[in-house]
DNA sequence: GCCGTTACGCACCGCCGGGTGTGTAATGGA
DNA sequence: TCCATTACACACCCGGCGGTGCGTAACGGC
């Protein structure tokens, strides 16, 4: 693909605005592993609160990405997982993002620190 | 890498972080082929405001992802390009997202529209 | 002298995502 | 009977990004 067809194709604008919500890449991280309960989540997340958690989830329910499972039992179990769309997106591009983070983060860091500092 | 450093490494949340400014990614698309002046900028882009495309190459330039040179000139040239950090992270894992949309976008627009549909 | 071009800066508004606290239905166990 | 657990919903504030409009400094050309 070139340059153009991120400019004009709504599918890609589609894909990079997934990133507007910060936690929703996490969410999907931490499911990668495999399904997960709510509370399991935001124990293994950890810092993110209840109603975030909740929000991240109908957005990933909505765009297809996870999938919900609720048990009939009590106390009540609901089960997320990742979805085979959600599993491909992060398998591919977002582990491609992880690992470019592993190898140029820092230089990432660094620029932004500099900035930071001449602004002082 | 697993899905713990995910979670855990700053370093790939700085990263996933990048994409919360929806327009950051489409300057850097529009930046992929060559240097551009800004003026040539907005047209390339289009719909996108003086305003936010300062906005946008402000934060590209504090990220370190683009360099930005002026020419002693009048009228003022000052022209932008891709510097190695962001030339590497177009080419790797921005063309990754952008290659994921391509083959799967139309099955994310499906169901973020079907949300949407009994969501009135 | 006046206007157009270029590349900005600044002030303001509206929306929405994230953050915080509180409430609730159903159930099992002490 | 009372309480803890689970998985939510609801109401609120705050900050920041995107969006809109206006101003400006330098210079060339008419």
């Amino acid at each position: 693909m070139d340059q153009d067809e991120f400019l004009a194709d709504c599918r890609v604008r589609a894909v990079t605005d997934l990133f507007v919500h910060t936690w929703d890449p996490v969410v999907m991280a931490a499911l990668a592993s495999g399904p997960l309960r709510r509370r399991d989540l935001r124990l293994t997340i950890g810092g993110i609160r209840d109603k975030v958690l909740t929000d991240a989830l109908h957005r990933l329910l909505a765009n297809g990405l996870i999938d919900r499972r609720a048990h009939a039992e009590a106390p009540p179990r609901v089960e997320y997982a990742l979805s085979d769309l959600g599993r491909s997106l992060f398998d591919g591009p977002i582990q491609a993002l992880g690992q470019w983070a592993l190898e140029h983060g820092d230089r990432l860091l660094d620029a932004q620190e500099r900035s930071a500092m001449t602004r002082s």
